[in-house]
DNA sequence: AGTATATTCAACCATATAGTTGAATGATAG
DNA sequence: CTATCATTCAACTATATGGTTGAATATACT
């Protein structure tokens, strides 16, 4: 059992939290500080802090100082890195449905 | 903190880690049996097995009796709704730079 | 300077998860 | 019927993770 972590293994467990999701979906409009975030949600301030460490491990968000507070913003590289990797299955569903499509096509 | 747990969470923390996603990379060419899974890896049977319920939890594989044996396949219902999610963000990233969130549907 | 605001860090607790081993179940072959 | 093969279940251990609280750091305000 290797110690590297790839940053698959980063990324998709970032994803698999509900909160970080909502994080990111919150950050498609616009950005935010901490403290913006962090209000929105029924926990510390520091609970939110590290979700947002985690997103930002992962390549999913960026942060940048303005004054005293952090910005938050999208960082598109982490998702894009999942999406590559979905891309290599995408092509077998899609076959499959295409091949249902031939199938109901044959049937005319 | 709410008791549900979201099909994305299932998904996206099956996909988290690195023998499982070797799995389904394997499933990708053909289908295999518990056992001829299992000895591929330098892991317990067991192991093995329960790796396999966890992709089967999240929809990205099914598997069905053939006498003895269990034959594994992958099924595309998970990893389709993981690509409807990261749908979401790809026009972040596909040149669109511009705010587009007034017409983005809110998904969790 | 001194106080308030924004964020992180450190220590800690509770729960979830990956892994093990050994027993239990189920199907096939003699 | 019994022995064997394929798989799962149960109990347990170790580690990772999400959450908390309180102290520490850094910037802004007056």
């Amino acid at each position: 059992m290797v110690e590297y972590t790839s940053p698959l293994d980063t990324i998709f467990s970032s994803l698999a939290d509900p909160t970080r999701r909502d994080l990111l979906r919150r950050l498609r409009r616009q950005d935010y500080s901490v403290g913006e975030l962090a209000q929105r949600y029924d926990l510390t301030f520091a609970a939110v802090s590290k979700h947002i460490q985690v997103l930002e491990r992962a390549n999913l968000v960026r942060k940048h100082k303005r004054g005293r507070e952090q910005r938050v913003e999208l960082s598109p590289g982490g998702l894009q890195q999942a999406d590559k990797y979905l891309e290599q299955y995408r092509a077998l569903w899609e076959g499959r449905l295409d091949r249902l499509g031939t199938f109901l096509e044959d049937k005319k």
